[in-house]
DNA sequence: ACAACGAGTGTATACGTATACATTGGAGAG
DNA sequence: CTCTCCAATGTATACGTATACACTCGTTGT
């Protein structure tokens, strides 16, 4: 391995100089800079990534963690948000293993081989993360609250997209409705379900305890959920569904079960790409996940040049974007 | 920062003592061990990621490079990449900006930042990429081949792949048929076009030029191009797109353009998730790509452990999988 | 002419851990 | 009862870099 001192020897200088030749900020000759930095080229020198973060306490690099891959939401979240802090000259180190990846985020924080994580995740409210937050550890959370606690945080308005839905179903007289949920401990399937089934019971149409689920945010298990909904001799005129991954699972089985396009509406949430896709052209509440994500990178860098700073939170609008899914033409 | 020495002056040892009861592997005895645990739970320590890095020349952490998350076949070899390194106790760092990331992972080896890289994309073959592999840098490559080049990697037969689904369009009499290929410089897109193209004419099928196309492995792209072939007079009786999120995008302008179903059969290749949905219900070649990932973690690991040995090739069959695209039933 | 100054560079050390080597003490062999 | 030997631990050092401090020497001001 060649080291700061090699090239130091070749290039007839001491091995601080080679290090300030590094830095672009440290003062230096045009010509030594120039000389120490021909010498590296030629012994092909590459500083050490372990013994730079020892000395400077900054690994440069950036935890991510998110739930599921498979779930195009999380996938277009990690490409946006993998692409910002890649411009931003920081590496990026993924967490996928669920629920129980918190604990190891947290811990490779302490280990100093992130500076900061972004927490994409929307599962139970661990202690740990709570313990982390209060002891000012350089984290974000997108798509995520908890409650009583202070931390930088970039949120959508999941209520009123819930409610939007509620008002937007009843306006056009479908009002024997079902709600497909992820799991109760994600805070954003909650909040979307709290907005709708509060918003239609004040209007009048509060939706019955059978008609509500909680399927885990996932395609195939609300697929199921659809097959049975469309069994029944009372099946809902519309389907409201946590997320949009889960409303393609009901509109798959909308089709498998070849009933009648237009008898029971499906409606999604987040507006991922697919989503206007010919094939779903999925009405859906909106969710600029990429603002979002590009906003929670910016807050961690904020963070990490300012520590004390105090906790910022953003919130972005939803919207909701009607397709053919509800019986409209596309846009 | 709490370190190995305020561990060490707490539990009344030496610092190495500290250091040996991190490795399971060393000598100590078992009341020590306990002290020192003991004292570290106390003060809440923490090993040093990048002290433990210079000392030992491992980071225990690998690179993935893929191309486009957005694409569900690179989401699914990820997710299975990023579960299976986890379970290896090993951190996972991605890069995720196309072409250009060669260099950055590769930069990252020589900064001992990652122990080894895997490359699932399947871009221009660089040249940097060619000199770190022949240097027998503990480096895999998953779908993707290099020429005149030996190491680690697995591949499935895109030829063959290609070739059966020419069989298969012509033992149904679908004979005037297009091609909708990636990049040129992706091996994979080239030897499926290679091998569908080459059984083509072989069965005295030929495609004419103007039925070959290079969209460039996108969805919205690929859809334009099916739009201009419907409105054609002779448009074609089947296509053949390089991946399935290219095949989702001609379904789509397939349904957009309200043609008759069967009119034009579609064919993919991946067999990711999404092509067995309803609503896509889509015939295509296999390619095993959870297998695939979990063979190359085990391949770098090896390699890992015995850097001296020979480079393994693996490669796995394709399978043609019959699905609605193409008239029949769903399994 | 000399003093003061600052840009450019070298010297020395510290970051936190792992490990080769030295040391200790106690068990077992004769 | 002495000698040998090994297990358990301490001592010392090295990993590769960044930076505080010291130093040199040319420049500027008077």
């Amino acid at each position: 391995m060649v080291t700061s001192r090699d090239v130091a020897r070749l290039a007839g200088v001491s091995q601080a100089t080679v290090s300030r030749a590094l830095s672009s900020s440290s003062k230096l000759s045009p010509a030594t800079k120039a000389k120490v930095r021909a010498a590296m080229e030629e012994l092909g020198y590459v500083p050490h990534a372990g013994a730079q973060a020892m000395k400077t306490q900054r690994s440069n690099t950036i935890g991510v963690v998110v739930a599921d891959l498979t779930n195009p939401f999380y996938s277009e979240v990690l490409d946006e948000l993998s692409r910002e802090l890649d411009k931003a000259g920081l590496r990026v180190v993924i967490w996928n293993t669920g629920g129980s990846s918190h604990t190891d985020a947290l811990k490779a924080i302490g280990e100093h081989a992130v500076d900061g994580v972004i927490f994409t995740t929307a599962t139970e409210e661990s202690l740990e993360l709570r313990a982390a937050i209060e002891k000012a550890k350089p984290i974000v959370l997108i798509n995520r609250s908890i409650e009583g606690l202070d931390c930088d945080r970039v949120m959508s308005d999941n209520v009123g997209g819930g409610a939007a839905v509620a008002e937007y179903l009843v306006r056009h007289r479908r009002t024997r409705v079902a709600f497909i949920g992820g799991t109760e401990n994600a805070s954003t399937s909650r909040e979307r379900g709290r907005g709708f089934l509060a918003r239609m019971r004040e209007l009048g149409h509060p939706v019955p305890e059978h008609f509500r689920f909680r399927g885990g945010f996932d395609h195939d298990v609300s697929a199921q959920i659809m097959e049975r909904l469309l069994a029944r001799a009372d099946s809902p005129q519309a389907v409201f569904c946590a997320n949009d991954f889960m409303a393609f699972g009901a509109l798959d089985a909308l089709r498998r079960a070849a009933r009648d396009q237009g008898e029971c509406w499906v409606i999604g949430y987040d507006d991922v790409d697919m989503a206007a896709w010919s094939s779903f052209n999925l009405t859906t509440v909106r969710q600029p996940s990429r603002d979002m994500a590009r906003t929670g990178v910016q807050l961690l860098l904020e963070r990490l040049k300012n520590p004390g700073a105090p906790p910022r939170k953003v919130d972005f609008p939803s919207e909701l974007i009607v397709r053919g899914s509800t019986g409209l033409a596309p846009a």
